[in-house]
DNA sequence: CTTTTCGCTCAACGTTCGTTGACTCAACGA
DNA sequence: TCGTTGAGTCAACGAACGTTGAGCGAAAAG
C-alpha cells in the first residue's frame, strides 16, 4: 500500500521531524515538566528510547524544540516601531510552536526562563534603538512586557474576553496606548 | 531554655502556618511541579507525612497556599480606576506570596491556571464597570494583561531592566499608557 | 553473497515522587 | 492516676519518570 521505502538519510530526517514536531507541540500544551519523553515518543509513534537516541536527554530535546531563528532587524523610526511591535510579538495568531513551547514553560524552567529573557531583550534592544530619550530602554522593556501579558492572557491562559477577537481590532486598542509608551510627547 | 511549652490548638495552628508559609514561599520559587511535599516539609522542618495529614493531598495544600482576601472594591470614575489599576495588580513590591505562587504556576498548572482566569477576570469586571463605552471589558482586559505582563517580567522573570526601578518612576510611565485605554477619547 | 552499518525496539535499572499505615509519646479529660 | 486523644515520626509502598544497554532486522558497503 502507500507505504514507501525511503533511502536511511531521508528516513531519520523525517524521523527528527516527527519527533521535534511532537515535542514542540507538547511542551506548548504542558509545559517543560510535565511533558515526558513517554508522551512525545507515543505522540510521535515512536519508542521512548529513540528519543533519546536522537537528542541525548529531555533538556537538549527541550532546547532543540525551542530554538528559532532571531527576527530580522532593520532601522525604524519611532512611530513604526509601532507597528512594528503591534504586528510581531504574540498577537498573530500564527505564533510559532516552539516559542509557544517557551512562553509555557518560562516561568517553571529555569533554562526557558533564560531563553525568555534573551528574546526578550533583543526585542528591547531592537526597540530601544528606535526610542528617543534618556529612559528609552526602559519604555521598550513596558512596551514589551505589554505585549507579553497580551500573549500570555490570550495564547496561554485563553482568556475567554479575548477569544475571538480580531487581531486589528487589538493593534486599534493598543495603538494609542503603545504611542504613548514612545516617548514623543504631544501633551 | 527558650523552648515554651505551648497548648496543642495552639501548637496546631503555629505548625499548620509554618507549613503554609513554606508552602507558600517555594511554590512561588518553583511552580507547583517542582516544589515538592518533601522540600515544603524540609523548609518547615517537619516530616513529609505531617504536610499530608494536615493537608490531604499536594493540591489541596496549593489551593490552601494561594487562597486569599478578594480585594475590595468601590465605585470608581474611568480616571480614579488608572490611579486604582497603577497600586493594584503586581506593582508594589508587597505582592503577596500567595499570588507568587499562583502566577509562578498558572502557566502550566491548570487548576492554577482557572484561579489566576478568576482572579483576572475580577479586575477585569471591576474595571470594565468603571470604563465607558461599548468595548469596555475589552479595554478592561487590555489594561489587566498589561500589568500581568509588567508584574512576569518584573517579579518571575526578574528583567534586570526593572531591577530596583521604583514603583512611582513605573506609575510615572505607564499613566498615559493606561488612560490612552480608557477610552475617553481626547484626539 | 557476506559483512558492516544503523534505525529502531524491548526490557530493565535506579531515582524520586505522592501517599499510607503503624507506631511513639506527651498533653488532656475524668 | 489512668485511659484517651492527637501531634508528630518512621519506614515503606506503588507508580512514573529519565535513562541505558543489549539485541533485531533491513539497508548499505565490499
Amino acid at each position: 500500500m502507500g507505504e514507501r521505502v525511503l533511502p536511511r538519510a531521508e528516513r531519520r530526517r523525517r524521523t527528527e521531524e516527527k519527533i521535534l514536531d511532537a515535542a514542540r507541540s507538547l511542551f506548548g500544551e504542558l509545559g517543560y515538566e510535565r511533558a515526558t519523553i513517554r508522551g512525545v515518543a507515543r505522540r510521535a509513534e515512536v519508542d521512548p528510547a529513540l528519543v533519546m537516541q536522537y537528542f541525548g536527554s529531555k533538556q537538549e530535546l527541550f532546547q532543540r524544540s525551542v530554538r528559532m531563528a532571531p527576527a530580522p532587524d532593520g532601522e525604524l523610526g519611532p512611530d513604526e516601531v509601532v507597528e512594528h511591535v503591534l504586528g510581531s510579538l504574540g498577537m498573530k495568531l500564527e505564533l510559532p510552536e516552539g516559542s509557544l513551547a517557551m512562553l509555557r514553560s518560562m516561568l517553571t524552567h529555569p533554562e526557558a526562563a533564560e531563553s525568555a529573557r534573551q528574546m526578550l531583550g533583543g526585542q528591547i534592544g531592537r526597540l530601544a534603538e528606535a526610542l528617543p530619550g534618556e529612559d528609552a530602554r526602559l519604555r521598550a522593556t513596558l512596551m514589551t512586557l505589554t505585549l507579553l501579558g497580551i500573549t500570555v492572557g490570550h495564547q496561554l491562559l485563553e482568556m475567554e474576553e479575548l477569544r475571538g477577537v480580531r487581531q486589528e481590532e487589538l493593534a486599534r486598542l493598543l495603538r494609542p496606548s503603545l504611542r504613548a509608551l514612545t516617548g514623543q510627547d504631544v501633551p
